[in-house]
DNA sequence: TACGATCCGTTTGGTAGCAAACGAAATCAG
DNA sequence: CTGATTTCGTTTGCTACCAAACGGATCGTA
């Protein structure tokens, strides 16, 4: 078993505890949802100095173009749907993305409301390079863990996910 | 054991494991990472929805309100850190905060390039109001998880943070 | 006590992110 | 057919977020 790493915890603990007088207070959950969020915003920074901005390339633009080199060419809808993002957001990311030549629209002919996105090939070509990098980053990341608890952790987390979701 | 709860997966695994041919990958890193950020997203932003839109503050005004009210008034730099927050991020939160009445900037005497800032009585009662409710709903999200599961979760991500830290 | 180095918070310039409004295109009702 | 509705992606207006540059204030050293 792991002791804790930061002491500053505790005294938020015990900090909190007073300021709440005698209210009840759930620590347990507070604590699961606030190492979500900060596990999240470490691993996101760290990915985005230490691979990708090597390839010009944000958390969400990475996204992006992993999902498109996985599923190939999509409607813009479903892309965003894949990428956890909303529509509007997506056509920035696929703005910048387009701009950094990676990806190009297509509008579709049976309905012209309809646009597709698809890799180029550069950006077919950055992403295969990529990948194998961003993945043995996503190892380190995880490297304290065992897999059996990296599995755990993913089984955890996906329930929090399944509760919170439904966009 | 649980079985899996988002059968795309499985096919998402089938798809990358032919782009990427021969070559080895570790999906359960993989899965770790990914789970974690969109755990974070969905935790974020409902939260933003269903208890901070109600009281006008984002995910990152009320991280800070949180940390001035249990840790009482703070400079700068100290509140950017405990609120992992670039100090440039920080400025654009504390004027928003400011500009809705929330907190105010003081000036220290002793070293005028200092500034801290405080909660004000109406971001103090805002968050006195807020926090117990906010609470609650981290219990909600983390309410498919037993104590001792919280626990773990909390555990496991403190382990990756610690990985994935050092700003 | 002066001046170079350092330490602050802010500003700048860029991307990301959302909700809501929007306009064009397709579909549906009659 | 035609007018109303729905369904697309984009735009708008706002907040957030970072890195790097900046400019004023302080400190260290002689």
């Amino acid at each position: 078993m792991q002791n804790r790493a930061d002491p500053r915890l505790l005294d938020a603990e015990r900090l909190i505890q007073e300021r709440l007088g005698d209210r009840r207070l759930d620590f347990d959950s507070m604590l699961a949802v606030s190492n979500i969020y900060r596990a999240a915003t470490a691993v996101r920074r760290r990915a985005e100095r230490a691979v990708l901005s090597e390839f010009g390339l944000s958390w969400g633009g990475f996204t992006t173009l992993w999902v498109l080199w996985v599923w190939g060419e999509m409607q813009t809808a479903d892309l965003a749907d894949e990428c956890d993002l909303s529509k509007g957001t997506l056509t920035g990311v696929v703005k910048t993305l387009e701009r950094r030549g990676f990806v190009e629209r297509r509008q579709v002919e049976s309905d012209r409301r309809r646009v597709t996105v698809a890799l180029t090939g550069a950006g077919l070509d950055t992403i295969e390079r990529l990948f194998p990098r961003f993945n043995l980053y996503e190892g380190e990341m995880v490297g304290e863990l065992s897999t059996t608890e990296k599995r755990e952790l993913a089984e955890l987390l996906r329930r929090v996910i399944v509760t919170a979701g439904d966009r």
